[in-house]
DNA sequence: TATTATAGCGAACGATAGGTCACTTGTCAA
DNA sequence: TTGACAAGTGACCTATCGTTCGCTATAATA
């Protein structure tokens, strides 16, 4: 039940972090929606300062176990429709899981004032997307799937409208269909541009 | 110096809102970066939400007269060049004008807490420069410089890109002119794709 | 010249923030 | 059975927040 507690008031955080920010999210009511009184949080955790702190640990380790070692990579597709399937597969993945949602809010609305904060954020919403897509089509063009081009430059054409559309989700939920929808209509149209056959 | 110190004050509070938030900011400093102690601020607002409400008047006005009337539409560009000349001019201005990264920063930050700032956010980063881009490439087709293609999606997968990388610059400005350079090197990229001859 | 509105000032207000501390409770090992 | 420790509680501290108020100096108006 320790442990348990430490792990709650980290989710807990997360959610409110995520919705009001750091200097507008308060211990008393971030305890009370735990049934807790805000000095029991300082059994646990240092400060509100230290709450961060170990958030964005989290969050960095997280990330990099997720997409930092090469076997989490996803295959690579072996058709156009592939490549097709398994982008609306991550995008539908990223854009409905609440934790990522909260992950992804929460270092859009830190991203100047911390700078881990920061660096994360340019590896969420760019460089992280790019390099695995670079992989991606790199494999894709040596199998005669894609055009042959630039695969880095493809992979940022391909990732930086998908990436815009998550974002609108973020900020306006009740567009979600209409993004899912207009992702799977740039995918196609970028495998009509690039795609060979 | 009446109205004066009401724009100073709307000045500041851009700039500090978008630096720390709204939540960070707070009127002693506010009103001391302009030599005033706090309790002048109240003689020119009611309180630190109105200078809030006063800011997204000003901000959606500004947004409106620039953005918003087809008289101040950049001219369609008649050669592919000059597709990558109007898009490099536009990208130095929206990057190093000060007061259009502040406005950026902010809409970034409260996109999630403030209704207009969520409107405006979208407008801004998304739909404002696809519709501005929907109609240069329709004219850009209609004279045979593009292919024939969907002249939103074309906007689209234009415009994102470069979004994704004016971002970039807000969150990390030691990157900027990488990312500028990275700017017209998508451009050139796209017209080779998309453009005739 | 007398009057009045404006804009600034400093002191003070209540509310609330993050944080500390002495205390209680429950659990488990010795 | 007892002692130690972890987890939670409520009272309390200090700092700071946004805000109000009475005062003053100035400048325009009558």
């Amino acid at each position: 039940m320790a442990k348990d507690t430490k792990e709650r008031i980290l989710d807990e955080a997360l959610r409110q972090f995520s919705q009001k920010g750091y200097d507008g999210t308060n211990i008393r009511e971030l305890t009370a929606s735990l049934g807790l009184v805000k000095s029991s949080m300082y059994k646990h955790f240092k400060s509100k300062q230290d709450i961060w702190n170990a958030l964005l640990d989290k969050m960095i380790v997280y990330y990099a176990e997720r997409f930092g070692s090469a076997e989490n990579l996803p295959p690579f597709p072996d058709t156009l429709e592939g490549l097709v399937a398994m982008t609306m597969k991550m995008a539908d993945v990223t854009i409905h899981d609440e934790m990522i949602i909260m992950t992804r809010k929460l270092l859009t609305i830190e991203q100047f004032r911390d700078e881990r904060a920061r660096e994360l954020a340019t590896k969420h919403f760019m460089t992280g997307l790019t390099d695995m897509f670079t992989h991606i089509f790199e494999g894709m063009m040596n199998k005669g799937l894609l055009r042959q081009d630039d695969p880095e430059m493809l992979a940022f054409a391909y990732t930086a409208p998908i990436s815009a559309l998550i974002h609108l989700c973020d900020r306006e939920p009740d567009k979600t269909d209409d993004a899912i929808a207009q992702i799977e209509t740039f995918s196609r149209h970028f495998i009509g541009t690039y795609g060979v056959e």
